[in-house]
DNA sequence: TCTCGTTATTTTGAATGCAAAAAGCCGTTA
DNA sequence: TAACGGCTTTTTGCATTCAAAATAACGAGA
């Protein structure tokens, strides 16, 4: 059952059901899931060390903040497993492997030409987690897809501008060309590049982050921009 | 105290008090921390998030065993991160960071030509984690730190060949001189080089493994070799 | 003697209970 | 009027308790 309520948990973060910054009552989910405090302080601490929550002692849970460093930062690390995953997916996917992500790619291009943004960022979506699965790393999977949750909750899925959207979909192609040639310098770079630009994308949309005024949080001196 | 708890248990498993594959008595561990139940389950489950131990329903914890596959993954990871941060660390570090990590070389210098292996270990580890730390990124720190603990209960501290140590000196030359001259690129490609060495090592050694036959876990085929 | 089925014991998973800390409330006072 | 201090209520953290599952123990039959 533990399982199951993180699972559940999880989904109300990454979706926006609890956002950024909110308090997380252990009373009201414990109704609302109808399970005692014991299995709900479990999911808790687990998606605490999973850092989508922050338990502040003695004052219970809040949903992650999520700033322009935090999301920097996710993007950074994401670059950085997509790259590996890519590598690694060149030297062991099978040829099967590629032919569904090559089938996921034309899926994505028929709902670039519609228009149709969801289904484009779902077929998306299945192809990078498909160079990942290729990759054959359970411990690379399961931080991509820690991260990648984490990301998701930024939910950028604003209204690209057709110029932009063009690219990423020219990106694609070169995704899909370095896969097939087994090129795993190459994907990799391709990979950065892509998530780049995305991290670019969701920088200039300002990313949510609109909730409560958060009081607490000192500002600390870091770096204002990557390189 | 949950943190404390999950700190003293996660040192246990690393430093290998309880080796890899043991069973995690409740029991007994609520009676040697002086803490009830509660709290203990929260850490496991906490560890267990963190892949140090596996959770069987209904059968209890068991330490996370380490098979030639997982060691493989924890490593081909590693490297990922490693070069991350080495080109981070060159796009962020300051003077000052690059002449902690300089001392911290010069030291383990010492160390090497006095064939100390346990303090050279040491100032290595520092150095590395001195990299991590320099790239100012908080997940990388994290997802790092998680998966260097995880490798490091493999406990490679085998006698090292008078070669292999030569080897290893000369690479972290190079690391030390990728740092100064801030060359990223560089940087990432000798750490990965190195990890790649090391893990070579721990090949060749065996990497320990040799709790209670494991009765379960079927076997599943999967890649021999990386490349 | 070995195997299978039954029962007792231990162990696990979750709910409840209880003490301490935090947060809210309200009256007093400067 | 605004701020402080003491009280109540709520929330949190951990211990304890209880039911269910798994394991061990035991005995009967082949």
């Amino acid at each position: 059952m533990h399982e199951e309520v993180v699972a559940r948990l999880r989904h109300k973060l990454v979706e926006g059901e609890i956002p950024p910054g909110a308090r997380v009552p252990e009373r009201e989910l414990c109704e609302a899931l109808g399970i005692s405090r014991t299995p709900l302080r479990e999911a808790l601490k687990v998606l605490a060390a999973e850092g989508l929550v922050v338990l502040l002692p003695n004052r219970g849970a809040r949903a992650a903040r999520l700033t322009r460093e935090s999301v920097q930062d996710l993007f950074e690390v994401c670059e950085g497993l997509e790259a590996l995953a890519g590598e690694l997916a060149c030297q062991r996917i099978s040829d099967q492997q590629v032919a569904e992500i090559a089938a996921l790619h034309a899926a994505m291009l028929t709902h670039f030409r519609a228009g149709e943004l969801i289904p484009y960022y779902g077929c998306n979506r299945l192809i990078h987690e498909g160079i990942v699965r290729a990759a054959d790393n359970a411990v690379l999977s399961s931080l991509y897809e820690s991260v990648a949750a984490r990301i998701r909750r930024a939910r950028f899925i604003t209204p690209m501008t057709p110029e932009r959207w063009t690219l990423a979909v020219q990106e694609h192609e070169a995704i899909l060309n370095a896969l097939l040639r087994r090129d795993g310098g190459g994907l990799a770079h391709i990979l950065r590049t892509h998530l780049r630009h995305k991290f670019a994308e969701v920088e200039r949309a300002g990313f949510a982050e609109t909730e409560e005024p958060q009081a607490v949080s000192p500002v600390r001196a870091r770096r204002l921009s990557s390189a």
